[in-house]
Formats: structure tokens, sequence, C-alpha cells
DNA sequence: ATAAGTTGATATTTATAAATATCAAATATT
DNA sequence: AATATTTGATATTTATAAATATCAACTTAT
């Protein structure tokens, strides 16, 4: 976890060798929610060694541990963000992410409430799960 | 909710018809920690309403919401347990169930800890997610 | 100019989870 | 006595998620 793990370095070709998937599969993680990738205003994505690490992350999941998309997506959804970014009740009340539990925090349109004025991208709670195992650690760490 | 909703009723091939399942996939389920049946001394499992109900939230989540069987038993390991039945640090630090994020704390065989001492299958933290959809809810109510 | 990227849709392949169906030998239920 | 249950193992079928491979029309990077 050096300065760079976050800077947007490898175009999408650079990533899927890497991580020996189809570019496709990328996107289709991405479609599915499991990962925010730095985007350019062209549009073209850059992939971060956060990224690798969180799309290394998935594909243990998915093919040692046997965890679906879905069942990843949902996991996620657990994640207590309204504690992590400080929601006041005001907030909660207008968020589906903390209404529902059905996708990552991540993924919903943000209006009326903090969120809205943040980039998912940069936000803590994103950033903060590189790991999808760590799920559990932060629940303990807000709990105490 | 009534007051025999936890009362062991039904055989094994009796909820099976019910559900529209095999006698082995009840087994399986059970096998895979989804789900703590009581049983007889004899063996003999018997499953109440509750159990029923649980076990109509599991194929759903099966079917409809595509997460797998894997992906249910992670969830499930995600329920702060240690909070509902109100484990000392001591106990924690005894707990496999606390540690790990692998499997609900039901299937576990504790061994000096609080749990030691109480039947799973009688516990708060077993009996109230009939519904495999309420993690998010717990952990909500816990934090408030 | 060539290569690599974009979205969006569709189609196909592959891998495997989920479910069913067996078997045997024993015990319990009604 | 007939039926239903148990465990445990194995084998097979079925359904489908995951991944790959297309295509087109277009934009961006080098």
């Amino acid at each position: 976890m050096n300065e760079d793990t976050f800077k947007p370095k490898y175009p999408i070709r650079e990533a899927a060798r890497i991580l020996n998937v189809s570019v496709h599969t990328l996107r289709m993680y991405e479609k599915e929610g499991l990962i925010l990738p730095y985007q350019k205003e062209t549009g073209h994505r850059l992939y971060s060694d956060s990224d690798i690490e969180r799309l290394k992350c998935i594909r243990t999941a998915i093919n040692e541990k046997k965890i679906s998309i879905a069942g990843i997506r949902s996991m996620l959804s657990l994640i207590p963000c309204w504690e992590i970014v400080s929601c006041t009740e005001q907030d909660r009340t207008n968020c589906q992410a903390y209404a529902e539990a059905k996708k990552p925090c991540w993924t919903y349109n943000h209006i009326n409430n903090l969120c809205a004025s943040i980039e998912c991208v940069k936000c803590e709670v994103y950033m903060s799960f590189q790991d999808c195992t760590t799920v559990k650690e932060a629940i303990k760490n807000i709990l105490n």
C-alpha cells in the first residue's frame, strides 16, 4: 500500500493481461457493480494497483470460494457505509443504499444526501474495501 | 409469528413436499450450514414453520437472487452474533466464529466460550435469522 | 494510419453449482 | 409388518452462471 496504490495506471487490455481474463470480463464485473475503475474524460478506463488487487479478490471469491457474482454483490451491500462516512439521520432517510441490501452503495445514483457530493471512486467506503473479505472486520471495528 | 412458530412439526418428507424439493436437498442445505432443524434423540429431523420459512428464503436466494449456497453461507457468517449474545472479550478471543467469516456461527463446535453452553437451535442468533435478508437490519439495529 | 479504446447487443461455449437418483445397512415410526 | 427415517457414499442429470467471442459504429491514442 504505497502512495500510488490508487493511481490510475493500466488500460483495460493491460489489466486483463495481468489478471489473465478477457477485457469483456472486466467490463462485466464493472456492470455487476463489483468495481469502479477510474475513467478519463474520454471514457477510457484506467485500473490502479488497488483495482488489480480488488479484482484478484473477486476472482478468488468466484473461482475458489464459489461465491457467485450476485453473492459478492450482496455481501458488499452489507458494508455499514453510513457509519464510515458519518451520514446524518436526514441523509439516511434519503438513501437507498441504507434502506436496501441489494447492491454496494457505490452503484447508486445518490441524490439529496451526503454521497451526492462525493465521488464514489474516491470515497473511503469504496477505497477501504479493496478486499471483499474485510466486510466483517469493518463491522467489528465500527462496533468497538 | 405465533407461539408455535418454532415448534418441531414436519418430518423431512413432509417438509420436502411442502417446499417441493427432494429430501436429499434438505439434508444438503443442512450440511452446507444453512439450516439447523430439530432432531429427536433418535436422529429423526422435525422441521418447524420457522424452518419452512427459512428454507423458502434460501430457495428464493438461490433461484431468484442467484446467490450461491457458498454466498449465502458467507453472508450469514457476517451476522454480529457476538453482540447479539453479548460475548465477553474473553469469549471472543476463543471464538472461531468471531475471528473468521467463512460460515455461520451455529455451524461451529464451540469450546471454551459463551456458546459452548448454548444450543444453537435455541439461540437468538439462529432464531432471529429466519430470513437471510435481515442481516443488514441486524447490523443497523446493533449500531443504533 | 494503425492500434486500442468506447457502448450495446447477441450468441456461444465452458465450467460447475444445484439437484436428483442411486445404493446399502441400520433404526424408528405408526 | 409396512413405511419412513437415519448416515454416508457415489454417480448422474440438469440448469445456469461465468466467460468468451462475436458484431457494428464510433472515438481516442500513439
